[in-house]
DNA sequence: GAGTAGTGCTTCGAATTCGAAGCACTGGGG
DNA sequence: CCCCAGTGCTTCGAATTCGAAGCACTACTC
């Protein structure tokens, strides 16, 4: 019971960057979602998967890095990845060095569709979010929430978090402090 | 003059802003749902209109208003007060000079729900978000995330988008020709 | 090479989400 | 007073979401 810590109120600066940073996210994701639905029957999670696809080497991943990338359900990945095959934006094969391993590819058509939703996803960024800033504020914003990102993504499991079987299963071995 | 607008490649520094963002909000909102479906079976929406009702000074607001607050479809929200005040945290009333308008009002369990959710709210943040970031990095989070919050709340309706605006509704009927 | 734990992905059922349509009421004109 | 447009909220159906359970395979141990 570790609980006897000082009560703990935030500073008017910490909950305004908060709320903020809920609110913002929250109506940027919005505007994008309908520009993206209108031009490209994209949601966003399509259109952050093929963006992620898109920016990859040789245009694959595996299904788990996806996960990760965006964060989402590995249900919800299967689910909307396979709906991006059914519409041939991208394409499911083997993998190859691990047989349970799936790797999804973009196809020419799925780097079409992103090509063509790309110049107004940005425009609607320049109009509702940069529009305001000077370029140092940019800056600073992609700094900080560059730090929170790294911080973020240190703390818990990436993905796949542990099992739950039956009762306490003991720590495994390599035990970091 | 459609829009011969030259194409427009984003800085290193808009685009690391904007990915970080959609990346910390998308991350940081998972970890504090988890923590609200343990510490009171809440989601993260039942949250936000708790606390959302709870700062206001008699503990009411319209549903419009609660919509606006949350980003949030009116048939979302209609279905998750629904759902608190089936839990009884939140009790709903007719508003005061406007028959159609409802008012909710948060109760005591209500109250008593949010007291005891908070603190964790308040750990989870402080260990996930806060804990890399100098006062300063939080200010300057704030300043800039206020700055595109006003900025995105001028640019549309807030509310309410109109139902069959836009296009040809400009002929006034008394046009005497 | 068999056994056991751990990982990768999918299937399943239940809950949540949204937009469109509908109902109830307000406000401005004729 | 009645009509018409506009607003406030809810209902409806369809799509998306998640977590738990399941199947297939790898890695490690003996």
């Amino acid at each position: 019971m570790t609980e006897a810590e000082p009560p703990p109120p935030l500073d008017p600066a910490e909950l305004g960057a908060y709320f903020a940073l809920i609110e913002v996210s929250s109506l940027l994701r919005h505007t994008v979602e309908q520009q993206l639905r209108d031009a490209g029957d994209l949601s966003y999670v399509q259109f952050q998967l093929l963006a992620t696809l898109g920016d990859a080497a040789d245009g694959s991943r595996r299904m788990t890095e996806l996960a990760d990338g965006v964060v989402y359900s590995r249900s919800g990945l299967t689910y909307q990845v396979g709906l991006l095959e059914k519409a041939g934006l991208v394409a499911r094969g083997p993998s190859a060095e691990d047989d349970r391993g799936v790797t999804v590819t973009i196809t020419a058509a799925g780097r079409d569709v992103l090509a063509r939703v790309f110049p107004g996803h940005i425009d609607v960024l320049r109009q509702l979010f940069l529009e305001p800033l000077a370029p140092e504020d940019v800056d600073s914003l992609a700094r900080v929430l560059t730090v929170v990102r790294d911080h973020m993504r240190a703390i818990p499991p990436r993905s796949a978090k542990p099992r739950r079987k039956g009762t306490a299963r003991q720590s495994p071995p390599g035990g970091g402090a």
